[in-house]
DNA sequence: GGAAACCCTGTAGCGACCTTAAAGTCAAGC
DNA sequence: GCTTGACTTTAAGGTCGCTACAGGGTTTCC
């Protein structure tokens, strides 16, 4: 199997697999004479599972760690779950700010109901005024570590 | 005023207002004779405007873009109001994504109650075995452009 | 007058890829 | 046997919104 049947298994790109492998969350793979990287079952199953893990939104660091988990079975899980739960509070946390986030958005979208002059639109003066006032929002610093915002190129 | 008295009075750092600056987000700024940046009002009130778009999570381009119509005041607002519904988009898409993220990982969670061996871990067989399953979620190529995920560096 | 605190430009790094380029390989059709 | 086109290889550069240096110059304070 070469790579581009194993990209096609996993729904993914081939780039991705050999950017997974130099990462180091899929072990280097044989090659034929020609230089071409060769895939078994194995690879289709471990792929599989980081791009799960991905589709949940685990950065390939926690993959990583889950990954050392299943590659040492006799270990105890505890990190396992640890692991998640704290993943779990990062999209909770999320899921909050967001919230508060489009409460805002959609307040701010009312202050300007019909198509008019730039100068007269009740948004951009929302905008302006908002941002004169001092913040009562989360400020850079406060921000939780390593939860995106609202823009990914997906 | 110079550079680091601007950061202070709007919350952000010298580096990001030089960069706004090269982005074309700042007009060039007056020089002293040492080469100094000199900021006035005008200033500070912009990089307000910017920094409080940016906590309303919308992209640098989504900025400039609103800039231009605070630059032009005659022009139709149509557009502001287009932008603005349309990262109300995003938001809202984000934020049912990640509920059902959220959902998904809490009955991950609940497949390992105590710590045991790995090889035990109702947590890696659980995401083992959906990774397996045909995909229900979101593939790669359907997710909604630009919207990011629970991940990020603030 | 000397040290600390500021400023400058330029470059590199983050994460998780995606894109492009230039070159090599392989199978099929003529 | 030769061409075409679909694959593969590596390496480098781009994305976004900053942040963090490095290596210099300037200003301010004591």
């Amino acid at each position: 199997m070469k790579i581009g049947e194993l990209a096609k298994a996993a729904q993914t790109q081939s780039e991705t697999i050999r950017y997974y492998e130099r990462e180091g969350l899929l072990p280097e793979a044989a090659r034929t004479d020609a230089n071409y990287r060769i895939y078994a079952g194995t690879h289709v199953r471990r792929l599989a599972f980081i791009r799960h893990c991905r589709s949940l939104d685990m950065t390939l660091g926690e993959i990583r760690a889950l990954l050392h988990f299943k590659d040492a079975p006799t270990e105890n899980c505890a990190e396992v779950n640890r692991l998640l739960d704290e993943h779990i509070g990062h999209v909770a946390t999320r899921i909050r700010e967001l919230k508060a986030l489009e409460k805002q958005l959609r307040a701010l979208r009312e202050q300007c109901a019909t198509s008019q002059l730039a100068g007269d639109c009740g948004i951009l003066s929302g905008l302006e005024r908002a941002a004169r006032a001092p913040r009562r929002g989360l400020r850079q610093q406060d921000k939780v570590a390593h939860v995106h915002g609202s823009h990914h190129p997906f």
